[in-house]
DNA sequence: TGTATCCATAGTTTGTTTCTATGGCCAAAG
DNA sequence: CTTTGGCCATAGAAACAAACTATGGATACA
């Protein structure tokens, strides 16, 4: 027995009009093609559907647990359209992301909750982890997406690079920030905060320093650059610190009011990635989120210089 | 969007085994077929199912959630067709069958019993009613098939008739028991017991005796003939009783051993029909019941004269 | 560098579905 | 009593969908 959709939806509309013309006319098909594939149904199924006598129609007993199966497999479908049209608007979908601790205070929850606005049925989640904990939760397909500073390439990643420019971060009352490009002179000697020395940012910075002759003066060191800025709204410091985390402080939450950055120079960089499977396409909601996220960093890079 | 079952399947078939030529194969179709046909299925849906890389297929995560869509119509197919093969096979439905009481006791249990020995999931009921109930139930199509004496035709039922022969109940210790055929004569001016005056069992005995000039006792009135047969055995009287009471008398539980039925001369009928609803088509179930019950009908007719 | 396997495309063939046209039947209306 | 208009079934033609064969490009493996 090979039953069709068509066949279904034929014969309930046959059954449920009582006539085979007017169910012709209600599917928009002619009389004989509705009567040929009831037809081929009742051969199909073994049993009469429908008894013809005096040329009208009388459905059979049997024809209503047929109805019964045909309506239970048509809603079924239904229900299955409706969820692939879901899919298809990106209504409905999981989402993995897994972002660095620098991103994930406020970009990127901000970033996603956007995102998901419009979005109810989607299952999402949002996991802060260190970079290289990302990279294993992404090379392993765990995860749908990572969000985190700029890697090695690897072959099981596939990764979209964005190169921002470091700030300097200073109280609104200091003098410097009358300035809007700091220089290492501007700094020579004065106090700074910086992450550990093995941080590209790190290697720059000093690097900065020592090629103008300027005198590095390193008061604090860092794994991460936010806790900095509660030294630099103290006055204790200044803080060459990455984009994200400078943007961060439109977060009022952050409590690092009062804190202004300035750019830099030379140009100090802190490169970002967004880190995707490479062994697997990724899925319609992974692509579009992406494509948001992307375009947001590049609003913020184009932003911060208002 | 459209979907169709053969679009379901073959869907199934390429995630399962993970390449379109496999899938063609174990479909027993061409390649080419399952390629076009997939395609076909993600233009429809709106997004891919496969990424085709390398020359080689890789699902995307949407192809995960259409896959449960897949199965769950296909199952709910699969089930049906399942249920309508039963149906088509007599083993599943319903049957209500609404019986007279001199049939309720033995013959119609036992015909219903076999007949549903094989179709453990038909439901069936068995219902004794008066005949005149019965022909109401059976007029309003609210059982399908009924079993009384014969009535007066109707335009809303339809009938099967089956003249039967009424047999004279006696003791087998009884000297007429000798006799295989029993005459007005053999039981001039014995004791009867008879059903009621308008009974027309009675009123065919009764004329029988007159019209023979023999003196016609009647001793017992009864509403059904199954109590009278405790008067014959207790030698009290004779009984002119209807066939399918005499029949059973097969039954051990009935307590009418000792108790022998001879023909009786001349003939005294008693009719009975298989009704069922005439403005309604019978169900395959009752169709196929009514055939054994008439077949059942004559088998009793033609035994009892072993 | 063959060789084999994969998938996609093109064009043809096959088979199903739908159409138009027609005929039989019945019931209600003239 | 005949006409009319509704119903359904059948037959043949047209349209469509789905299958096939044949072929080409790409990749992996020996």
């Amino acid at each position: 027995m090979n039953l069709t959709i068509r066949q279904l939806t034929t014969f309930r509309e046959v059954l449920r009009t009582g006539s085979i013309s007017e169910a012709g006319r209600t599917l928009g098909r002619t009389q004989p093609s509705v009567s040929a594939m009831i037809a081929g149904l009742e051969n199909e199924i073994g049993f009469r559907l429908f008894e013809r006598e005096h040329g009208r129609l009388t459905p059979t007993p049997e024809a209503h647990y047929f109805l019964e199966e045909a309506e239970a497999v048509l809603s079924r479908l239904t229900q299955s359209t409706h969820t692939l049209q879901e899919i298809s608007n990106l209504k409905r979908g999981r989402l993995r992301v897994a972002c660095h601790p620098a991103a994930s205070g406020f970009f990127m929850p901000g970033v996603l909750g956007q995102f998901l606005q419009d979005k109810p049925a989607i299952k999402a989640s949002l996991m802060m982890r260190s970079s290289k904990v990302i990279e294993e939760l992404i090379a392993s397909q765990q995860y749908d997406l990572g969000f985190t500073e700029t890697p090695e390439p690897r072959k099981s990643i596939h990764q979209q690079d964005f190169d921002l420019e470091c700030l300097c971060a200073m109280p609104a009352s200091d003098p410097l920030a009358a300035k809007s490009l700091i220089s290492t002179e501007d700094l020579d000697g004065a106090n700074l905060a910086t992450l550990f020395s093995e941080h590209p940012t790190f290697l720059q910075t000093s690097a900065a320093f020592k090629n103008t002759g300027k005198s590095f003066e390193r008061r604090f060191e860092l794994r991460t650059f936010l806790p900095g800025l509660q030294f630099v709204k103290a006055g204790l410091c200044y803080l060459i610190c990455d984009l994200i985390t400078a943007f961060s402080c439109n977060d009022p939450l952050h409590g690092t009011g009062g804190i202004v950055f300035r750019r830099f120079s030379p140009r100090i960089s802190s490169s970002v990635s967004i880190l995707t499977p490479a062994h697997r396409p990724a899925s319609l909601i992974t692509q579009s989120f992406s494509q948001k996220l992307a375009e947001d960093i590049n609003a913020m890079k184009e932003n911060v210089f208002l």
